[in-house]
RNA sequence: GCCCGGAUGGUGGAAUGGUAGACACGAAGGACUUAAAAUCCUUUGGCUUCACGGCUGUGCGGGUUCAAGUCCCGCUUCGGGUACCA
């Protein structure tokens, strides 16, 4: 019987959707495992083999989990909403729906078929109303709750309206946009819609104007995470700043916890330091400086209070409130245009483009420790939205206040005891002051603590912490994406009622924003909300008195997918996104799988939306994702061919030097072991039709370079042509073989015969031609040790996410018991559920042959006996200055002189040492010998 | 600029401070076969030697150690993240 991988894979597969055999419920006798991957955006392309990386090794540990005896939790579904869908729509005038639908069974098909151990009935996609009426529920939450700095917990707004109207401002210490001030008296005696405004100023999602990533080329504003360098992630579009009115949650709120909890999750330190840097803490101090000639102050923020007595200037940014305040009629036309100049800048402009630019206000403030005066100007390297967007500018211990500095001539004053200014600053953090008052003679880490302390005393300023992480803007204006569950009235938002929801995506017919200039679902016939009756009602009949308009904005691609993971938990709940009961038994993801790109965007998002569902009670955990590892990208592999200039002939590759060539790159389809098949070659395009060739030994050898996998470099490698040709099996094997999961590596289907070898070899220990070789015999003390050895190493491996050495050792293993021609059921049999790990589908098919009746998937992890293993002796390497020059085997319970005593007397020993007398012997027990002379 | 990773044969990669190159691909040679495929066996870092063996070798330069791919210091270089963040 031959190793018929197609017929077994397809019977099993069969097998166990038939008997459901990955079908999860929860049970009370086993501890729980939560095993997720970041759920895929499904895309016109398909999967590549890139793809199932990470799947196969989270269905590994699964399904090693499994046979621990553990009750895993691995599910599986669709980040369905996204602009591909939606451009495509546009172009073409199809559903999203449609060709998201389309997308979603084509990657369902190609997932079945790698043998992956999901529990398909816990399936979810997040454009299902079924799911998406949970972000819409968690958005009415957010929208009805703060955040209360003291707690560092979300409250329900009410209290704070109570707060209000007790005592107004008045102690109050909560997360806001704008810090206001009011009593209670004033409170009460505003109007309904003057109260509801102010308390946008301090819900957890709020409506807000504010500045904002405008794409013009997507027709959407962006989140900061999906701008990088001035242009949009997705397709790499220019961005711009604009003031609008938008949806935004209060992320920044949570910065604190977001950074203390990275120290209580498994996550590698590269990982947590992305996420450190994005949030961004920094320390320093407020400080206040009056403005000369005025009854008016502004605020400034400071890490260096230390450098106070150098300032020699102070700089706005552009749309900073003060600049208003600050500028002198006599700048006002200069001040003008610079602001105008500014704006017409876009944000890539700004990056690429770094001209000192800038211009004087025309006022002064005061030094509030020297009593200077100091001229204020404007300039674009202050930003507004970090900290107070004014700084106080010292050139000589600041590069940019420097250029700034040398540029319009101002003055620079050093500080540090010593140090050359005459080229550039000196921004480190160390010398002794000078120039600087009180603070003289201090070190610059005593003198920020005295400056602090200074600062508070006079109550010039008050210590401040600042977090670069912003409030994450929360409407797009896009058609596919969550609809917001919100009407207007007076201008007003107001929360459709929970028991209304999901509040479906209309039926549009362009997927264009309206003509006059509304996003997409300004097009929507039926989208006004009828307030008495609660139910959603013709535009037309929008009359603002009973039937309101409601929100045209969509929610954005990371809504759906920062709270998915609690949704698989309890798929099927109609009362809840989850049961705080189910919640309570699974807890939270164990070990989640996913690629690095996610870093700063959904990794930051779901643990907000996690913590802020702690804080309401409604889950457990505080953090989402115990251990994260993230699996490096498989790089394509491009073949080259080479054309001589002006000709239709191609020259191999070693042979290329001769001639004058264009490289072309050439599907490696159609290309074996770099060899190029010139037949399909010919075939490929019709260019080639009639190209002639110079060959070396016969052959075409194609040149090769390592890039990204993508369609136009002809490199991409389909994980259903590996399936067909070698089986799921080997294709799990060869992926997990290639290298550490964490690392990038090329793909390369050149080694895949490999481990499809390996298989083959294992299936020849249970059958040759048509006999089961299978025996009871007693297996030896060398057959037991091989398979031992193998428990030991693969457990220690699957533990340490090391899969790849894992499969080197099965390896081992297969080669052993063949040269020992071992076909004993004793060894086989904990070889083959050992293995099911990695091959699940040959390893029931072996599994069955051994007699059994059920399924592998429940038997029971095979455990290493350390006694199988005991050596009686060991090869002692004997070294010489630390070179290995020859062996010894001794015993191994050998005691330390005895082993010296034996090397020393070895006749190769007294060679080595050529009469000289050794000057030092180490003796490693078990290890080795090294004798220096 | 700052932060985080890497750099080992022709290739992918192994290696708790203890015989560098496990395992696999590829290549070369051989067996079986009319032939091919499949399978099996042998060799395979480089230089050198008929051979035993010797020399050399983990990006570069130093150091620590009986012993360094591994630890420390200083570079080179390639990835990734991030940035007028005060």
């Amino acid at each position: 019987m031959e190793y018929n991988f197609r017929e077994i894979e397809q019977k099993w597969q069969a097998e166990w959707k038939k008997n459901g055999t990955y079908k999860t419920e929860i049970d009370n006798s086993k501890p729980k495992f939560y095993v997720l991957d970041m759920f895929p955006y499904p895309s016109g392309a398909g999967l590549h083999v890139g793809h199932p990386l990470g799947y196969i090794a989270s269905d590994i540990y699964s399904r090693y989990k499994r046979l621990k005896g553990y009750n895993v939790l691995h599910p599986m579904g669709y980040d369905a909403y996204g602009l591909p869908a939606e451009q495509y729509a546009i172009q073409t005038g199809q559903h999203p729906a449609v060709t998201t639908t389309k997308n979603i069974n084509r990657y369902r098909e190609q997932l079945d078929k790698i043998g992956f151990c999901y529990d398909w009935t816990r399936e979810i996609r997040t454009c299902d109303p079924g799911y998406y009426q949970w972000t819409q529920w968690a958005f009415i939450q957010m929208f009805n709750c703060y955040f209360d700095n003291n707690l560092q917990k979300a409250q329900p707004i009410q209290q704070l309206v109570d707060q209000f109207e007790k005592s107004g401002t008045e102690g109050i210490n909560v997360t806001c946009t704008e810090t206001m001030e009011f009593s209670a008296q004033a409170w009460n005696s505003k109007t309904e819609k003057e109260q509801q405004e102010i308390l946008l100023n301090y819900r957890i999602a709020y409506l807000a104007n504010m500045k904002v990533n405008w794409c013009p080329a997507l027709g959407t504003v962006l989140a900061n995470d999906e701008v990088s360098e001035g242009v949009s992630v997705r397709g790499g579009h220019p961005v711009e700043q604009r003031i609008m009115r938008q949806w935004s949650l209060r992320v920044s709120a949570y910065a604190q916890r977001l950074l203390d909890g990275l120290d209580t999750i498994d996550w590698t330190d590269s990982l947590k330091e992305t996420q450190k840097n994005w949030i961004g803490r920094s320390e320093g101090a407020e400080m206040k400086f009056k403005l000369k000639g005025q009854d008016t102050e502004f605020e400034i923020f400071t890490t260096r209070a230390d450098t106070i007595y150098g300032v020699t200037f102070m700089v706005l940014a552009p749309e900073s409130d003060y600049v208003k305040v600050c500028t002198t009629p006599e700048q006002a036309s200069a001040v003008e245009a610079y602001l105008d100049q500014v704006k017409k800048r876009t944000e890539r402009e700004r990056i690429s483009d770094r001209r000192v630019t800038g211009v004087f206000s025309g006022s002064y403030a005061i030094n509030p420790v020297s009593g200077t005066e100091i001229p204020i100007w404007i300039s674009d390297y202050v930003l507004a939205g970090y900290g107070t967007g004014a700084i106080m500018a010292v050139p000589a211990h600041d590069s940019r206040d420097y250029a700034f500095a040398k540029h319009f001539n101002l003055s620079i004053i050093p500080l540090i005891e010593g140090c050359d200014i005459s080229e550039e600053s000196f921004d480190a953090k160390e010398g002794i002051l000078t120039n600087s008052g009180f603070l003289n003679g201090l070190t610059v880490k005593k003198a920020i603590a005295a400056t602090k302390k200074y600062v508070e005393e006079k109550q010039i300023g008050r210590i401040k912490v600042n977090y670069r992480l912003r409030d994450a803007i929360f409407s797009r204006q896009r058609y596919w994406g969550e609809p917001f569950p919100v009407y207007y009235k007076n201008g007003l938002p107001y929360m459709l009622p929970i028991e209304k929801l999901p509040l479906l995506l209309p039926e549009i017919d362009k997927y264009l924003p309206t003509e006059t200039g509304e996003p997409p679902l300004g097009r929507a016939l039926n989208w006004g909300w009828n307030e008495a009756e609660q139910k959603v009602t013709a535009t037309s009949e929008i009359d603002n008195q009973n039937i309101f308009p409601l929100e045209l904005n969509t929610m954005p691609g990371f809504a759906g997918s920062s709270a998915y993971y609690l949704r698989y938990m309890d798929p099927h709940n109609d009362k809840g996104l989850v049961s705080r009961e189910v919640d309570d038994y699974w807890r939270n993801v164990d070990l989640y799988i996913g690629g690095t790109e996610h870093a700063t965007g959904h990794l930051i998002y779901s643990r907000f939306w996690n913590k802020f569902l702690f804080d309401l009670g409604i889950v457990c955990e505080e953090e989402p994702f115990k251990k994260l590892i993230n699996q490096g990208m498989i790089q394509g592999r491009s073949n080259f061919v080479y054309r001589i200039k002006d000709t239709n002939t191609f020259v191999s590759l070693n042979l290329k030097n001769q001639y004058e060539t264009t490289p072309i790159h050439v599907d490696v389809n159609i290309v074996s072991n770099d060899i190029l098949d010139i037949e399909k070659f010919r075939n490929w395009n019709p260019e080639y039709k009639t190209a002639e060739f110079i060959l070396e030994d016969g052959k075409y050898i194609c040149g090769w370079v390592v890039e990204k996998m993508s369609k136009s470099m002809y490199n991409v490698v389909n994980p259903d042509d590996i399936v067909e040709n070698y089986g799921a099996d080997t294709l799990r094997l060869y992926e997990m073989f290639l290298g550490p999961i964490e690392q990038s590596k090329p793909w390369d289907t050149n080694g895949i015969d490999g481990v499809h070898r390996f298989l083959k070899r294992l299936w020849s220990l249970f059958y040759k031609e048509n006999k089961f070789l299978v025996n009871n015999n007693e297996p030896t003390a060398d057959e037991l040790k091989s398979l031992h050895k193998t428990i030991k190493k693969v457990t220690y491996d699957i533990e340490n996410f090391s899969y790849n050495t894992s499969v080197a050792a099965f390896m081992i293993c297969v080669n052993e018991l063949f040269s020992m021609k071992c076909s004993k059921k004793a060894i086989l049999e904990p070889l083959v559920i050992l293995l099911t790990p990695f091959a699940p589908h040959i390893a029931e098919e072996l599994y069955h042959a051994l007699g059994h009746e059920s399924t592998v998937c429940n038997a029971e992890f095979p455990v290493c006996n350390e006694s199988y293993l005991v050596e009686n002796s060991i090869k002692y390497p004997i070294s010489f200055n630390g070179k290995v020059r020859f062996t010894l085997e001794l015993p191994a319970d050998m005691p330390r002189d005895e082993v010296e005593k034996t090397a020393m007397a070895n006749e190769q020993t007294e060679k080595q040492l050529d009469g000289k007398t050794p000057k030092k012997i180490i003796v490693v027990p078990g290890k080795i010998v090294n004798i220096v002379f």
